[in-house]
DNA sequence: GTCTATACGCTGATAGAC
DNA sequence: GTCTATCAGCGTATAGAC
């Protein structure tokens, strides 16, 4: 791995860590064993390393989502699938945590990548519980929107009752509470249609 | 407001607006016009006066959201009191985000205001879920610590893809789509009991 | 490409005068 | 109680040698 790239996966860890006010462009040197010049030759500054970075992060996000809810199978299978993939709680979604970093909401262009991950997301669950209507395997009367936003919400806000619990366990609740909470959603009929 | 009342509550602000690592001692200083010497004589430092400051935002939640959950009603206008009460969705949770803070976390002590929040929101909420199983209103398949951790996660989370859009519409599209999970949930019959 | 040198304001304090 | 002075180290670079 060059040096380029090893700045960017340092960049990546910190930024999952530490956020991007807590995370210093010597940091980032130091767990790439790179020198302030190397950073400097490669990227503009830590704003442009950054965004590398969290782009990066957002692309790798999409395709673990994607690779649960791309399965074969009924909407709740899609959806159960994504709640319930392996994740580390306490470490939180690298991601998700951008979204409250005062300077990434500060800028249009750092906040860019986290924007298009939750937007790409909801509308990728929403299709899905949609197909569950269309299905007869969920109710008509659920919002498709409305509902895949709760679904993405309870995974962003598990990760905070974890942390803020120092324990897994309250993510875990939260996707088995909002498990039990599709399941009475599902009318209890065999899909049907394509 | 004497000078320590001023230091705490722009301390406050700025841990909402900027978490913990995001906040120095001299912003907060600036903010509430007092000079250096006036803030290390009140208090011993930055960890001090962050503590005061997070204990006293914890406890005022926690009295916004007994406003709500203590209120008489069944327990789906209990719990939809609670979901759907005014909140700048922008602004974030003033105790949440602080669990998404590397320092706070890495504190025992700094987490403690945090973890005992939503330790006590968790209960509160799964003993209304608990309630309303009893009186007939909601499905008794249900779990209440799971629901109750599902329904708190969906506010926290909500902040998270408000603030990710620049718009607080993700956040209402996320408690809507609680409110019409927990429908889905409920059984259609008046409640009973006490 | 990578290194060292240099810069300047900020961070988080301590000391002592008033 | 509040003020000013002082401090070592960090944050975020830029310049120029190699």
């Amino acid at each position: 791995m060059d040096t380029a790239e090893r700045l960017v996966t340092s960049a990546q860890e910190l930024l999952w860590e530490r956020g991007y006010v807590g995370t210093s462009p010597k940091a980032i040197q130091e767990r790439a064993g790179a020198g302030q010049g190397s950073m400097y030759h490669h990227f503009r500054g830590k704003p442009d390393l950054a965004l590398t970075a969290m782009r990066r992060s957002a692309r790798e996000l999409r395709a673990q989502a994607e690779e649960q809810l791309g399965r074969e199978g009924t909407a709740l299978e899609r959806v159960g699938g994504y709640l319930g993939r392996e994740r580390e709680p306490l470490r939180g979604c690298r991601v998700g945590r951008m979204a409250m970093d005062p300077e990434v909401i500060a800028s249009d262009e750092l906040r860019a990548p986290v924007r298009e991950t939750f937007a790409w997301l909801a509308e990728r669950v929403a299709g899905i519980v949609a197909d569950g209507i269309a299905a007869g395997e969920l109710r008509p009367g659920l919002d498709p929107a409305d509902t895949a936003a709760a679904i993405t919400a309870v995974v962003q806000g598990g990760y905070v009752l974890a942390r803020a619990a120092g324990d897994r366990e309250p993510f875990d609740r939260a996707v088995r509470g909002a498990l039990g909470l599709l399941a009475a959603a599902a009318t209890g009929e065999a899909p049907h249609g394509a």
